[in-house]
DNA sequence: CGGTATCCCGAGAGATACTG
DNA sequence: CAGTATCTCTCGGGATACCG
């Protein structure tokens, strides 16, 4: 298993903004991140949350953001066993991060700015 | 040509951070508009100095990001034509969200914070 | 409930060569 | 210099089925 997608050297690169990008390796990361910040949340309630991951890429995001230290996994032993979700220290630190970017957003809207189309 | 990839609906899946990802659209364009935030650059110093992308991800990336208007593209007809790629003030405006990324992975490094491994 | 296991496809991205 | 044109290939991610 491994770490695997290392292609580039974020040093060498000279950027740190590639090494965000490979610590979220992919866009739901920046999705499920904020899906999160609402609060802890099960399994079924994220995919619900949040439709338009699929099952199998939300179960990968969510790992690789534990491995990542972004997001912490509690499993409670219940008859249904549940599993919680919820941002660690450093995950709900993003939280700035993608308020920034909400905030861009929402002032530039999807498209070019003066274009009356 | 048109806009093409619009698997989801932004509204729809309620989250603006879709939105935003939509609009950089990949990765690349992330450390584009971090580059130029140095100041407007040529093809050829962009390239030198995101060497990680490559020509073709480069001009995709660059076309893009001006369809969506975050990039100038200014050309001088010189004798060997010279290009000059800069932002724009929605581009600049993104310049938040870098530095927050920026801040959030000096503080967090690239791993877990109390991984001893 | 909370996943894992597969299969499959299309797009992102690498490498190389060529052009106005 | 500043790209475009291909070709290939990997991998993110969709769909579906099954398991503890």
């Amino acid at each position: 298993m491994e770490d695997h997608a290392l292609k580039y050297d974020p040093e060498e690169s000279g950027s740190k903004i590639c090494e965000v990008l490979q610590i979220l390796k992919t866009k739901w990361a920046f999705l499920v991140l904020d899906e999160l910040l609402k609060g802890p949340q099960r399994f079924n309630q994220l995919q619900r949350n949040a439709s338009v991951i699929k099952t199998q890429s939300l179960t990968d995001t969510l790992r690789h953001l534990e491995r990542m230290g972004l997001v912490n996994r509690e499993v409670f032993p219940t008859v249904p066993v549940t599993v919680k979700y919820s941002l660690t220290e450093k995950g709900a630190d993003f939280q700035l991060a993608l308020k920034e970017m909400e905030r861009w957003v929402d002032k530039w809207g999807g498209r070019n700015p003066a274009s009356a189309e």
